[in-house]
DNA sequence: GATATGATCACCT
DNA sequence: GGTGATCATATCG
């Protein structure tokens, strides 16, 4: 069913270099309730060169950000809006800070104990977006630090099937550095929240622009 | 000690 | 496509 796991070597690139080529990956959640996995579809990368204001980490290894400041291959899980749970892959060496953020997947074990904990949602949103990922395998809080790379930890990231194409794009959701690239996605799928090409704001004068 | 804000989602029009 | 929900974290006084 699933492929090997993923390895320490090969999260140790920059996030940007790392991040496209967890996109096919399976993160597989294994709970006493049953098994749940999504193959990858959307990541974001952050860095923690100091390059990348956007990133929990740019201002030191604050206790939130410490788990990104670990060894790659750790789950850096964050709260989020007052409500949401959020999931990254710590990548490159222990110290610098770097990480990539699970943005969206297709559920391919378990879609029906994932239904169960996300009732209202149709197959196609129950693991798009990353809140909504992190609640389709029943992610949280207890799962901070965790190692994805341990083949005895529950929450785990193996290999999948590489998705058909890969589309990079702005990220979304920050307002700073909003002009990097960092966003990848398997190109077309389903799953894939829509790019955004023209999130351009109205401008004094300028008339409607063509159709999507 | 207080407050502004956010790597979002769901539901409204 | 707009906005309310809701609180941990960071930053300021």
């Amino acid at each position: 069913m699933t492929g090997p796991l993923v390895t320490a070597d090969e999260l140790l690139a920059r996030p940007e270099e790392v991040a496209p080529g967890l996109l096919g990956c399976w993160l597989v959640s294994d709970r006493p309730e049953g098994t749940t996995a999504v193959r990858l579809t959307e990541v974001e990368a952050y860095s923690g060169t100091g390059d990348d204001p956007a990133a929990h980490s740019h201002r030191g290894p604050t206790p939130r950000a410490a788990v990104m400041f670990g060894p790659p291959g750790r789950l850096y899980v964050y709260f989020s809006y007052g409500m949401h749970w959020c999931a990254n892959v710590v990548t490159g060496p222990e110290g610098v800070g770097s990480a990539v953020l699970l943005r969206a997947g297709e559920v391919v074990v378990g879609e029906e104990l994932a239904r169960e904990r996300r009732p209202s949602s149709s197959v196609r949103d129950l693991a798009r977006g990353p809140a909504r990922l992190t609640a389709a395998l029943g992610i949280g809080p207890d799962d901070r630090g965790a190692d994805l790379l341990d083949p005895a930890s529950p929450v785990r990231l193996h290999h999948g099937d590489p998705p058909s194409g890969v589309t990079a794009g702005p990220r979304v959701g920050i307002t700073h550095a909003a002009d990097l690239p960092w966003r990848f996605a398997e190109t077309g799928h389903p799953t894939v929240s829509a790019f955004r090409a023209g999130v351009r704001r109205r401008r004094p004068g300028a008339g409607q622009d063509g159709a999507p």
